[in-house]
DNA sequence: GTAACTAGTTACCCGGAAGTAACTATGACA
DNA sequence: TGTCATAGTTACTTCCGGGTAACTAGTTAC
């Protein structure tokens, strides 16, 4: 099995731990949109980034998913939602402390997507 | 942006570099039942597992689905299928050493869902 | 001969995820 | 007054991931 962090102290985990552990990850990190939405914000802390930036930014999003995913991000409340008193009103997003959490399971699927593509040059 | 190994380099990935990665990793990761099928294997890894272990191990996932899967996980070589010369013929199937990379985003996943199961309990 | 085991395959169906396009509301600018 | 920008919402539609159930095929045990 897997070891863990549980409030500080590793230990095994169970299998079906595991399982409902990889589940409930899925559920909130599902999807074809929420990492790819994290990822952009990731990269931009150090900017206001707004609705349109992400709309732009991410290739083939439509505005409809973009908003249903951020609201759902928000409700998990790993981004959260500013509405800035500028004209015209503009609206950022930012992750939150404990959507930087999520940073090392980005960067996990960002080293094997990698890999998996070195793989295939290399075989093929 | 994310620091990657590049052939054993450190560096760091552009935004679109991490996008399509990500993207990738989804691609031959994402659905319903391939990581928990990942998981049952990389638990079992001393073991000889067949199909009906497999079927019976995972709570929910039909044998069409199983079927279907782990025909995707072989094309992907993260998973070999072997014809045991037994009677009745059985098959088993394991991680290669391929599939054994996926274990680093199993682990970040695992923890992430744990952590985050942590974080509702606290709360709520 | 028939029931039960292995390891699947096939056909059919459904719901929800996602796409498209049009629309709203507010304000700025010219 | 009309056009463009931001930040979405709404309605309609499509697609396919996944579920169910029945079926194949080889072997063994009763």
């Amino acid at each position: 099995m897997t070891q863990i962090k549980d409030q500080g102290i590793l230990r095994e985990t169970s299998c079906s731990e595991e399982l409902f552990a990889i589940r409930d990850s899925l559920e909130i990190l599902g999807g074809k949109w929420k990492l790819l939405i994290l990822i952009y914000l990731k990269n931009r802390q150090d900017q206001l980034v707004h609705f349109k930036m992400i709309e732009r930014g991410i290739q083939g999003i439509s505005a409809k998913m973009l908003s249903k995913e951020l609201k759902e991000l928000e409700i998990n409340e790993l981004v959260t939602r500013t509405i800035q008193d500028t004209r015209p009103i503009t609206v950022t997003y930012a992750l939150t402390d404990y959507g930087k959490s999520v940073i090392p399971v980005i960067e996990a699927l960002v080293q094997w997507g990698f890999d998996h593509r070195m793989m295939i040059k290399k075989t093929r």
